[in-house]
DNA sequence: GTAGTCTGTTAAGACTCTTACCGAATACGG
DNA sequence: CCGTATTCGGTAAGAGTCTTAACAGACTAC
């Protein structure tokens, strides 16, 4: 329920959210524009474009002449408004990337990651990226971290994570006031999802799913527009998926054979059945990655391997449809992403077979670090929004 | 984007919207506490109560005595602004039961179904029971039809049904023409699970899954408060999920030894199955739930069937906490209804030990009629939305 | 019976939007 | 080269919604 009644101030901070959400998404526009784009008035839109101007969330970036009358001046946001870091986390390695209101990224950084204290290492990351791009971290709005685990939607903390051990609870307050600004941990497969969403294989599509086919097994469930994170988080944990061809879990918290934990899904299509598979197809490769690229590379030969791991993921897949019925699937992690056309082609033809929905199976677009464009993306949303809110406020 | 401008007037149908809205949720309630509730002042919360009574839409239903001052005046939703139908129609029998906006049933009916044209069955069943309200047809808003069948989401249409052969394209159409109002198709799951969060085991719970456990099988998604129904309308189509313990599907269209389509969990748990267990375990009863109610009476010596039946089902609750990790498992059909919290119980358990998350497990809370239930909830509710969308309109 | 309290109305004012009009700048056509 | 049409930005007047303040009347409490 709408807790807030409906005064004239209301009107006025719906109608800047408005402007602003057009001047987001169309670039630079004039009063005129602007107004037929609200659907306002041309003095209404002045008045508005004064306010945002006043404080500071807008400029004026130019004049469009050419027409008949004077020129018109050109008004974008400001991208110095707030900045935003997005952070990815993997086993070894921790990258960020900074950018400002208006999306592109003007710094990023990678470095190996040290085994201290997750507070300690992440400070130093952002306070370095944020370095580069000559930004004080006072500046900064919004900071989200990918991480390998499932995130508590109650706390907004890691409950636990195969790979990251340090971990600890009360880690995303303790972030928040060492970094003085508003932190989101999420899971890398969602922010993976994200970016597919945003500008990958997955642009304007409501209900998909994104299969994360790597070292861990994951997915990230988008229905009607919207990740769904699940109750405690654990949304898309589909390693743990019963599945026929792999015996059934007695005991949650036993490991595979490469030492990951996970269900009968995991079992089939790790990594590490992955390659054990491709060794008993007589393919060698470095990694299970490695082994899908060589099997694509040797032609007919290796096609018994392809079949018989589309026809592990198909099942997965099929379950996932036969669940939420996604109008699009997306193979990525390193081994959907080598994977390519082809084994989507594969999957999608075992799915045939197994539902009676065809939903579209295609591997990933976004090839360069999905996760951290994830977090990135989800970053400048949040600032966005966070900046909306405090317009509609004062 | 639907940019409607800011104007004065959207706020003033804003706040009516409210005013009725929490009307329909309190009750009769008074000017003064109208105001409170929607944050307005006493005078806006009178012209309001002016302008919806000119409309017709409240009226005076008594006052409140007995505090200090004057006696307040309490004015309450007119039942009669719009009727409401719920249908359901099953394999042989069709129900009907109709409603006004403030929601309590004032009329139902049941009666076999005839292999006559389906708009001609519903017309007739919807005539007898407005009939039997004393409410002209003319005066009908919303009619919901449950149905088994997948729903096109962009038709309305039931693209199959394994059950009703006559449901042709282009129904949802030729019925909105034939009762000259707005017509709905329905899942019949998916309104079960409605009825549930309603009125039943999942109230105030915004991620949940229904498990309808009967002749046929199926699920219904809640996520973030929101029915997800898939990209084409085939999210909880659980027959089809590939399970340990039964042959992986060949061929979607196939059907299995009793008739019925669907993939290995619908082998695993249909009520043939379940049949056929009970009868391998030495249990004799009419129909499956009549076995579950037959094992549950039986005590010790039934739980052998009682366990297998659980864990059974446990598979695929699993699969699905794996996709959608829901905070609420409801088994319903009269499988599910029949188990009681014995069965929940059993199925809980072995989850434990299948996937790393603990939803509660519960029956069904809706023993009566729960697919009539949603559609009648579903209409009022839809009714509920096109008044206030004509509010604002006006 | 009187005082106190609550209901519902009226009056004045604040805020937002709108239409109507105006002066100035710019491009186009003769 | 100059007049005219067109567009930009601004001002003024007005309509709609909300708010606070003050008041008349009804009902209870004592």
């Amino acid at each position: 329920m709408s807790r807030r009644p409906g005064t004239p101030e209301l009107l006025r901070a719906m109608n800047d959210r408005s402007a602003f959400e057009h001047l987001l998404a169309e670039g630079p526009l004039t009063r005129g524009r602007l107004g037929e784009l609200t659907g306002l008035s041309k003095v209404t839109a002045s008045q508005l474009v004064v306010r945002l101007q006043q404080r500071g969330l807008i400029e004026v970036v130019g004049t469009r002449s050419g027409g008949r009358g004077p020129s018109a001046e050109l008004y974008a946001i400001r991208p110095g408004c707030t900045y935003a870091v997005g952070v990815d986390m993997v086993l070894d390695r921790i990258k960020a990337a900074v950018c400002g209101i208006t999306g592109p990224v003007i710094a990023h950084t990678s470095r190996p990651t040290s085994n201290d204290d997750p507070v300690k290492v992440i400070h130093e990351v952002v306070a370095e990226v944020m370095g580069q791009a000559g930004v004080g971290l006072s500046e900064l709005g919004q900071v989200v971290i990918g991480t390998t685990g499932v995130v508590d939607p109650g706390t907004g903390d890691v409950t636990f994570s195969f790979d990251l051990p340090m971990w600890h609870r009360g880690l995303h307050d303790a972030l928040g006031k060492d970094l003085g600004c508003a932190v989101t941990i999420e899971n890398d497969v969602n922010l993976a999802a994200i970016a597919e969403r945003e500008e990958g294989a997955a642009r304007d599509v409501a209900d998909m799913v994104l299969f994360w086919v790597g070292r861990g097994i994951g997915a990230a469930v988008v229905l009607g527009g919207r990740l769904q994170r699940g109750a405690s988080g654990a949304a898309g944990e589909i390693g743990y998926l019963p599945v026929p061809g792999a015996p059934l879990l007695d005991d949650v918290s036993s490991r595979d054979a490469h030492g990951q934990l996970g269900g009968s899904f995991q079992k089939l299509v790790g990594a590490g059945a992955v390659s054990e598979l491709a060794e008993r197809h007589g393919i060698a490769a470095d990694g299970a990655a490695g082994a899908v690229r060589a099997a694509l590379a040797a032609g007919s030969p290796a096609d018994a391997f392809l079949n018989e791991l589309a026809q592990r993921l198909a099942v997965g897949v099929a379950a996932v449809c036969a669940v939420v019925d996604p109008a699009l699937v997306v193979l990525a992690g390193d081994i959907g992403a080598a994977g390519d056309e082809r084994l989507c082609k594969l999957v999608s033809e075992a799915l045939g077979h197994l539902v009676p929905v065809t939903p579209k199976v295609v591997p990933t677009a976004v090839r360069e670090d999905p996760v951290l464009r994830g977090a990135v993306i989800t970053a400048v949303d949040k600032s966005r929004d966070a900046l909306l809110t405090s317009i509609a406020a004062s």
